[in-house]
DNA sequence: GTTCTTCATGTGACGTTGTCATATGAAGTA
DNA sequence: TACTTCATATGACAACGTCACATGAAGAAC
């Protein structure tokens, strides 16, 4: 008998590095089982199906980015400004260095996964508290986040799914991340 | 034996319907096949895999939006500014109505499926066009164009998603369009 | 030290999925 | 009539998520 908390982390590692190496048609119940050393039916101990499994990494990840807002926000060095264009560019990253996880994080979180949903508002709120010191008036900052934060998803979702070429549009990413940051301030 | 190309019609309505309905997941080649009236066997003589059916959907899915948008180019009545509004309302309106179907639209578009990629392009063009149309300067237009894409998917995404709610950011989709568009303008 | 309970883990089985090899059978041609 | 062609039908296969049940180790009770 291991011990229960240590199996569920190494699932959920295994869980997680196949998601981010294979994409969601990687994440098998079998491979997850076999990557972390444990048999098929142990998983269903910690989760109840996929689905939750599935939950608890995009939970973990949305607490990942979390901290690293935190940070953000504790280092008093950069302005304003200069502190929100790095946050909107710390979720850039996490979308082009682990699309299938980002991928993830943004969908659909169900009300049945309560962990996922208040890591999500915890790092919207971190995100609001940036914006809002940008803006100055916190009661406009709620609609602009709110912009910000659909543009870059939907910049990092174009990004991955090669919609947005240079070829085409003639800019990045992170020109159009200029762009907008510099239409809002 | 049925004519080939009625078979292939069929196949392609009964995915797209059970696409629009149920999701990925209700689009199972046996489901498909039921619904259209011919054997499980039959679609693989239209389409080399599942993968190159639901291309196929997407494909057809861009048409019908290029079609929708070639309108609102012909239509004079509008003013450049209306129609930019209206071209990205029509795609917010996809977004909404037909959830899985857009998904599908904006998920990676392999280099192996032309029809998909050249039905984008085309819409990409027509798009393109609209914005040069109330930008003036056709060289601005392509960086503005991709921004005004990026951020009306990635408020769809959100909207989907059930992140961008009224409660948390205090604005609604459209509301954020037309915020876009103030700031473009 | 022996017995009993508890609980995480291991395993065989089931229904469903995408896919393929092969069989069927209708249309057109000689 | 005999033959070719080609779309359609069907049985089979491996892999999937999931479940019911078996196993076996750790701690408690005697």
């Amino acid at each position: 008998m291991e011990s229960a908390a240590a199996t569920r982390r190494t699932v959920l590692d295994a869980a997680a590095e196949l998601l981010a190496e294979g994409g969601p048609d990687a994440v098998t119940l079998r491979a997850v089982s076999a990557r972390a050393g444990v048999s098929r039916g142990a998983p269903y101990g910690h989760f109840p199906d996929k689905e939750h499994l599935l939950a608890a990494v995009a939970a973990e990840s949305w607490v990942t980015l979390g901290d690293q807002l935190d940070d953000l926000i504790a280092d008093e060095r950069p302005s304003p400004a200069e502190r929100l264009e790095r946050a909107l560019s710390v979720l850039l990253e996490v979308g082009r260095r682990r699309p299938h996880t980002y991928a993830l994080m943004f969908s659909a979180p169900n009300d049945e996964h309560p962990g996922a949903l208040a890591a999500v508002s915890r790092t919207n709120d971190q995100f609001l508290a940036i914006v809002a010191d940008v803006i100055g008036d916190p009661q406009r900052a709620r609609p602009i986040g709110a912009l910000l934060m659909s543009s870059v998803h939907g910049i990092v979702a174009m990004e991955n799914s090669g919609q947005l070429t240079v070829e085409k549009w003639q800019v990045t990413g992170d020109e159009l991340l200029k762009m907008l940051i510099d239409r809002i301030a």
